[in-house]
DNA sequence: ATTATTTTTTAGACTCATCTAAATTTATTT
DNA sequence: AAATAAATTTAGATGAGTCTAAAAAATAAT
């Protein structure tokens, strides 16, 4: 059975917006995280549900089946390999590769994954500080908490991002932070909860409270 | 102006059957070189007329404009900037790397070419002896005879391979045959055109005119 | 110069992935 | 419990890319 490159995306689509509760993903929400109209979305899904990678029941939304979810997780891995290959290798930025790694996610070739994972050194994370799922699927993951759900000056280590648009990644580099870099928090205005933080050696930065909540951490030695 | 991955396809294998006298491709040899039929052919070379990549004479055969060779020459450097990094990098074999260069050429980004040109090395030949084009689209054609064309016992320079099929590839490398490598005519049979050749220290090769015909050789010293 | 053959184009149909507009079902208010 | 609003599906249409069958043009053979 083959899929298409469509096909695919909608499978990603629905693993990105499948809840850890058994709550099927609704049509509307698929619409507009794929910018497709809802009736599209319907047509897909019932042409998913005959290949046996979804489980769909009009109305009541869908969840992927075993088999749906392996491809997910598959396309996920290629995803972020690539990325990792982009970044460590052709020294693109962390705001430059996610475009790119969406179209090489769908190159068709399990060897090619195989030797790019080893290439690469079998990378468990991505340049954006999100697990790389193994060869079976297993994701490493790490527990973070959002920077704004700190509320006590410490010693943070910067592991993950929330967001991943270009702008947000780009303003994080601008003030010096990159994922892996400690920090600590010098204030917290509790009026609106903003942030101080002192990176390394650098002079003291502002966090908005919207910026925080989409920088993830690690409090050190926790 | 979007080119779709079939455009490019079409415009690949217009290039590839253009000869260098000015006569225009042949709706039926391209039908049996991408293995569609010939009024599907048809209809895509009046879209590639509309985009003005081909000049298309009803029932005269096609000739691609200068910006569609721009864009022939670009996908070429691409697929085989691929094979050299799959080749070079993943350690995948000669026959193993045209299929998902096929893929990885259809990928878009100016700026991935150029890193990745960087990184390997900005390489002249791909794994089959074939030149890549420069950023410019200049190809650096080392001129070559097919193997059955030398009629002296010589010693030769094996450069290039015109029949790139994976059976043939792995049939070369099996009788340890490399590009790049250097061998001796030690007979020709004028019977049936068949040569016996011997590579460094190994034994005597035979090979027949057939396969000598797709064995590119430059002649030693000369 | 006709006739026959081959090549190429046209006509009409199909699948995939999408859309708009209308109908239906589910959820929320009164 | 109705009425209203929101979410979802159905119906019908479109464009890209393909196909088969038939028509037309170019070539080759008599
Ligand atoms: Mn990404
Ligand atoms: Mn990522
Ligand atoms: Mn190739
Ligand atoms: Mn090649």
């Amino acid at each position: 059975m083959t899929i298409s490159l469509t096909e695919e995306n909608y499978i990603k689509a629905i693993f990105y917006k499948s809840n850890s509760n058994n709550i099927g993903v609704s049509t509307n929400s698929l619409s507009n995280h794929l910018k497709n109209k809802a009736s599209s979305v319907t047509d897909m899904l019932k042409k998913l549900a005959d290949k046996k990678l979804i489980r769909y029941k009009k109305y009541k939304g869908v969840l992927l089946t075993l088999k749906g979810e392996k491809i997910a997780i598959n396309i996920i891995r290629k995803h972020r390999l690539w990325e990792v290959f982009l970044m460590e290798k052709l020294n693109f930025s962390w705001d430059q590769v996610h475009d790119i790694a969406e179209q090489l996610e769908h190159i068709k070739s399990e060897e090619l994954i195989k030797r790019l994972d080893s290439f690469l050194g079998k990378p468990t994370l991505d340049p954006h500080g999100d697990p790389i799922p193994d060869e079976k699927g297993k994701f490493n993951e790490t527990k973070s908490i959002p920077l704004n759900e700190c509320k006590i000056l410490k010693e943070i280590i910067f592991i993950g991002v929330k967001n991943h648009t270009i702008s947000f990644l780009k303003y994080l580099t601008s003030i010096g932070l990159g994922i892996g870099d400690k920090f600590k928090i010098e204030a917290i205005n509790d009026f609106d909860n903003s942030y101080q933080i002192k990176v390394k050696k650098n002079n003291l930065v502002f966090i908005s409270n919207d910026l925080a909540s989409n920088i993830l951490i690690k409090i050190k030695n926790e």
